[in-house]
DNA sequence: TCAGTTACAAACCAGTAGGTTAGTGGCGTG
DNA sequence: CACGCCACTAACCTACTGGTTTGTAACTGA
């Protein structure tokens, strides 16, 4: 309690953190979805050119997740034809960095 | 060719990076099973113990896996009861850099 | 004999991730 | 009319992940 920090208690702190961050980078698309935003917003159609291979459901899915996590921001338009807009926000910027790290990591086990 | 990184070239090595460190360090119990790794070698049993609400199976399962990957050395014994040593490779130890980082995107979004 | 230690494997199952297909709606153009 | 633009949704499906249960083997001690 003062200072000490107990094995189990830190330990537990770990796995909710870990397992948070994983929910946030885990999935097929999902960190290429972060990256093409990492640029600027882009609007659902622009995403769906640039990874072709999502399928739409997928895509949407996705998205809204990201969105749900706090990781997306997603601004409508009251336009037709329809037009919403997907960015990073705050907190999804943070996951750039890690970005980077992870395709180190991933330099190591091609 | 000569210096020029050509857009798709690199997305598609970005791609490549990322998938592979995702295979690495996605699934409910693998960077769990690295943390207790990081600190010293471990027999199975112990990480068993360490990790009790991991099914006998997956443990086992994901073992294997991230011995497959190189993220981890198996060393049997010839003893009996048997007995297996699982130990980071160095492969494996660069994970951990990013496990803190990860943590810390945990952070972000509990 | 039984129960304990150790480290696995096989068979089966429920839930989930990613995908395909068909559909919605409003507007503009040929 | 059909097709294009845009951004979704529902229904259905397959493959995969994590789990339960049952089993294997060798040795030791009560």
């Amino acid at each position: 309690m003062n200072g000490i920090k107990q094995p189990e208690l830190m330990v537990e702190e770990d796995r909710l953190l870990i397992k948070k961050a994983l929910e946030v980078v885990c999935g097929k698309w999902r960190l290429f979805i972060l990256l093409h935003l990492a640029e600027k917003t882009r609007r659902y159609s622009e995403l769906r050119r640039l990874l072709p291979d999502v399928s739409e459901k997928v895509l949407i899915q996705e998205l809204k997740a990201l969105v749900q996590l706090g990781v997306l921001e997603k601004e409508s338009f009251n336009e037709v034809p329809p037009r919403v807009e997907y960015r990073l926000s705050d907190r999804g910027k943070a996951v750039m960095p890690l970005l980077l790290q992870i395709k180190e990591i991933g330099r190591y086990f091609l």
